[in-house]
DNA sequence: TTTATTTAGGATAAATTTGTCCGAAATAAG
DNA sequence: CTTATTTCGGACAAATTTATCCTAAATAAA
């Protein structure tokens, strides 16, 4: 479904979440060892989530990523997913085809339209914050 | 969503099973042509679905591919997708995490499980029938 | 039987995704 | 200022997916 890419950059982002609203900011090296993802192939993610403007990065000793708790609320799913994955996800036909809409629909257009909807709007309507209290609180885990 | 190769063995089965519809057996030249897709990769996912027995293989003169007419009700997309890409798109956790299930979920499991199994219904609930009277009646379409 | 045609299958190559390594740049602290 | 720490970013490598090519095997028809 995601790719192992999105996949760490999820996992990774709802950690530095949960230590954000702790006022805490968090090294590379614990959110992969924390999230069990390659610590290089995390940087890279890191990186270009911190150029989307979805986490901050700080340099040097006491440096890390965090989040500005104010936005927790309002970074979505869809966000993390659409700036790793990009929107190629939610576009496109199921089959591959260039020309496919309503109007000129692959054999699985209608069918294929309405789960990737489903999909988008759960990515939409699923904030960092639910997710990142959900970890916090001890209902849901990262690890293995 | 799916696989190129998916992709391309969606179609050349809906494709192959209009053409058995009209009792006409089909060659890989034929299909690819039809299907827009590369021949000898297409001649490869063709192979690996004779061996699940979606379709049947003829080789030789007046050779090619057909599927069975009383079989093509029974055919689902699912049948196809699990032959091509596996179960592995419908188990497993949306964050790759080996230990995830409803008593130790990763903070996405509810909401993934929810689309997935959307996705895996209408897989089941989808036959090439009706995938391949949509082609044959000018419905829908398979080319670009 | 010979020939032409078509799928089967192995070897290989290209492209993409996943993953590693290392020096540069920033920066906090002694 | 120096040093230690941490992210940045480029080059490179491994694994997987996508794609090609060619020979073998089957088989229909002359």
């Amino acid at each position: 479904m995601f790719s192992k890419a999105c996949e760490y950059g999820i996992k990774a982002t709802i950690y530095i979440a949960v230590k954000s609203m702790h006022q805490e900011r968090v090294s590379l090296k614990e959110i992969a060892e924390e999230v069990n993802s390659p610590v290089a192939f995390t940087a890279k993610i890191l990186q270009s989530l911190a150029k989307s403007g979805i986490i901050d990065s700080h340099k040097g000793p006491t440096g890390g990523f965090q989040i500005e708790e104010s936005n927790i609320d309002a970074i979505k799913l869809y966000d993390i997913v659409n700036a790793i994955d990009g929107e190629k996800i939610f576009v496109g036909c199921g089959l591959g085809l260039e020309q496919c809409d309503a109007s000129q629909p692959c054999p699985v257009h209608d069918k294929f339209v309405g789960i990737r909807d489903n999909l988008k709007i759960m990515l939409q309507n699923t904030s960092l914050y639910e997710l990142a209290t959900g970890l916090d609180i001890g209902l849901t885990h990262l690890k293995r």
